[in-house]
DNA sequence: ATGAAAGCGCTAACAT
DNA sequence: ATGTTAGCGCTTTCAT
């Protein structure tokens, strides 16, 4: 029992000086496959996540302030989620063992059977953005509806009547409260969804600018376009740019996230900042808590966003 | 001896049939705590860096890819450069062991004190962009001097002959070398280097915004301004933007590393392309090999960056 | 070419 | 409260 004391209660004050003592001259370092291999813990967890992206640095630097305080490593693990070998590639990653629980984004997080397969393995498992309202699934979200809601209420009270939407992936669920929100916004100010100011991107910024000039260089312009995320705002931006539009002049244009590109476009961009890191801060931590048997307070967290105005919004423009 | 036939020469054909059979219906998962206690391998690379950006995203998918093929997992493990306990943090990640190898990025590939610990940990490293010129330095990086000069050139070419040029963190030895391809391109042209157009930021965005207005804003302006990276190039552009000026018509703008940002902010950025992802790749099958004793055939590799020409350049203004 | 057995460095259960 | 010991599931060496 010897160098129990990493946290017993169980010990003489003189016998843990002594041990702490000898652990210092011997510059004595605990061997992790020992530990692994005796306790059957790997004081490892896994990030699966679809690609990298800014969504995803800020992900993992919020992971990794848990990771630091709790002494657990992060091992993180891409994937291709359109892959039919993705069941396999999770299997092996958690009975291995190679971790000990998992956090998964979307749109991960939302596929039905990758839910499966983590419940099939009983690995403890947190998601984020994830699509189940159950109180007993471990998840940490932001209140997308919300937000988006208040943000098109925003925009109405700047005297837009013609607003449009940028959608992005079905699979993606907190999308679809998004434009869930933006709806929310168009019933509140009176106003009827134009199906033709509704296009879909795949949430890059390359495929938004498909959607930028369907929506821009119709007959029937919109004078203020939300967009379900900021990659996709920024083309919106660039093709108003090169149509020899002024923003926020004569187009008002929002974003989704506050990523670092919402800042660096100009004009900035006016979006909803979601508080990825603190998000996944509270979701690691959500794990590492279930990992050594505590009961977390809830189970199912979600943090605020809130709505950050810059350049990219204006007044509606008077004359059509 | 059973399982061995992870790769051994001396098997039957009969028996090996008859194991893959046996491993087939017990469903069997080598155990990793296992393999790496026995083995005192963990099959674990380490990838140290400062900061999570878009530039770690590349890399970090480099990374994967290699060890994707070679059944290696990897532990991400970001620091403040900054903190003096990073020396212990290193220390405790490789004698854990929690990793068989190391791969550094800037700036912590150019410290010497970083350079000097895990020369003695003896822990198998490759490093990214770092400064070392040393046959037996293991080290993937681009031809930086030489890639600036030619943008020069293009630039000089165009009729530009008040060139600026924004530096990056001094610690980031990869960014002198930028800068002294800069002054082969001014040299080429007959051109002075003028002290005044020379400004420094810290790679941020942020950092940049003043140095545009100390270029911009000036009685003495440059036509065009050439950054040390792309995030620092867009922020010179949005300084432009306020200040009225029209990119390319009035100045030209470039950037280094062809990061997402370049091709999304408007007009899109010319720049030189650093081929992260493939020199990631590079990087970590020289660790790979090292660590099964094969030799590989350079220590020492480059790769060749190349120039994309997009829309923030064009000739130089003729009148002033 | 294959089976047998000894550790790798820990943790946890047991004995004191 | 502390010392002692039996595995954890592999790899590797030694016998056969």
């Amino acid at each position: 029992m010897s160098r129990v004391l990493y946290l017993e209660p169980k010990v003489r004050e003189s016998t843990k000086l002594r041990l702490e003592a000898a652990m210092m001259t011997l510059r004595y370092r605990p061997n992790s496959p020992g530990r692994m291999l005796a306790s059957s813990r790997t004081y490892l967890i896994g990030l699966i996540y679809n690609d990298a992206s800014s969504y995803i640095n800020r992900v993992q630097s919020g992971v990794l302030q848990t990771c630091r305080d709790e002494h657990y490593d992060l091992l993180i693990h891409p994937c291709e989620f359109t892959d039919p070998a993705l069941q396999d590639e999770i299997r092996d990653l958690v009975t291995a063992p190679r971790v000990d629980g998992l956090i998964l984004v979307p749109p991960l997080s939302d596929m039905p059977d990758v839910k499966a397969l983590v419940d099939e393995l009983k690995v403890a498992t947190v998601t984020l953005s994830s699509d189940s309202e159950a109180a007993d699934a471990d998840t940490v979200r932001t209140n997308d509806r919300e937000s988006l809601h208040e943000l098109v209420r925003y925009l109405t009270r700047l005297g837009h009547r013609r607003l449009a939407y940028v959608d992005g992936r079905p699979e993606h669920k907190a999308m679809a409260k998004r434009f869930l929100g933006f709806q929310d916004g168009l019933k509140d100010a009176g106003l009827e969804l134009n199906p033709i100011w509704v296009v879909r991107g795949d949430n890059t910024f390359d495929s938004a600018i498909e959607c930028g000039k369907q929506l821009l260089h119709g007959k029937d312009r919109p004078t203020a376009i939300c967009c379900a995320n900021d990659h996709m705002a920024a083309a919106i931006m660039k093709v108003a740019h090169e149509s020899g539009l002024r923003v926020p002049a004569d187009i008002s244009i929002t974003g989704f996230a506050d990523d670092p590109t919402a800042s660096q476009v100009w004009p900035s961009l006016t979006t909803i900042r979601q508080p990825l890191t603190k998000m996944a801060r509270h979701a690691s931590k959500l794990l590492l808590d279930g990992l050594r048997g505590l009961e977390p307070e809830t189970r199912n967290r979600v943090v605020d966003a809130d709505i950050v105005i810059r350049d990219s919004t204006g007044p509606a423009p008077t004359r059509l």
